[in-house]
DNA sequence: ATGCCGTCCGAAGGACGA
């Protein structure tokens, strides 16, 4: 079983890309994020045999779930703050997996609200795992989490000390998550890879510099992970004409 | 680099992303 997640930065805008990306890997499931549109385009996708669940919002955010067998969502958004509105998490159950689509939020700038409201999200997902894993379903938590894990998810990480993407605190967030037993996929799989990167900024030649970060993140419970077989990041579609600014990561579970 | 580019909304340019 094929799940892979990816930011298109604007389903719309991609549309032509996500045809493309499915045709030619069809992944049993698809987490998207950034769909930037309270409706999803759904018939060219649908036409391909894909299933669509999906959590929209005008102009901002956006996550879905794509797969070509059924879809059950179990929940849209998370507990814990209910004046939030942004469209940030969905999940559901296909073949027997739990599966959640998450775009955390940025966070800059780090000294408006924005930050907290980061570190209060990264508790509230922090929650929702500690939920899954009493549960003992099978889950993975995939998406763009906006943490680079380390400096060497950088390729210059002089360039993220102060940012709200690898600040102490966001990335102690980050391993309290995986503190609870979940296994980043990729990391666990390539424990000595450097200059493996999910993003690359639009500007000042970050793509053809490989000015990239390492941020888009697979994280299984330990059931999961250990049926986990591959991962890797693809960096094809990012190499295509008007591409999202991130590319798609994907594992492989037995 | 004080966002260099890209997308949205809405009809110019600001908000937002990372």
């Amino acid at each position: 079983m094929k799940i892979a997640t990816w930011n298109v930065n604007s389903v719309k805008a991609r549309l032509s890309h996500l045809e493309t990306y499915l045709t030619e890997n069809r992944p049993d499931v698809l987490c998207l994020q950034e769909l930037k549109t309270e409706e999803f385009p759904a018939a060219s996708i649908q036409a391909l045999g894909y299933n669509i669940e999906y959590c929209g919002q005008k102009a901002y955010n956006g996550v879905a779930l794509l797969s070509p067998h059924p879809i059950t969502v179990t929940q849209k958004g998370l507990a814990g703050e209910d004046e939030d509105l942004q469209a940030r998490y969905i999940e559901a159950e296909v073949q027997g997996i739990r599966v959640a689509s998450i775009y955390l939020p940025n966070g800059n700038p780090v000294e408006s609200e924005k930050y907290p409201y980061k570190l209060r999200w990264m508790a509230r997902l922090k929650e929702r795992a500690k939920q899954l894993l009493a549960s003992e379903v099978p889950f993975v938590l995939a998406g763009d989490f906006n943490i680079i894990p380390e400096n060497r998810d950088a390729k210059r990480p002089e360039q993220w000390v102060n940012d709200a993407l690898a600040l102490p605190q966001s990335r102690s967030a980050f391993r309290a998550i995986l503190n609870l037993g979940l296994t980043e996929a990729f990391r666990a799989l390539h424990p000595d890879r450097a200059g493996a990167y999910s993003f690359w900024d639009y500007q000042a030649g970050a793509w053809p510099q490989d000015n990239g970060i390492r941020i888009d993140h697979l994280l299984l419970s330990p059931a999961l992970a250990d049926r986990l077989t591959a991962c890797d990041i693809d960096k094809t579609p990012r190499g295509w004409e008007k591409a999202s600014d991130h590319t798609p990561v994907w594992c492989e579970v037995a």
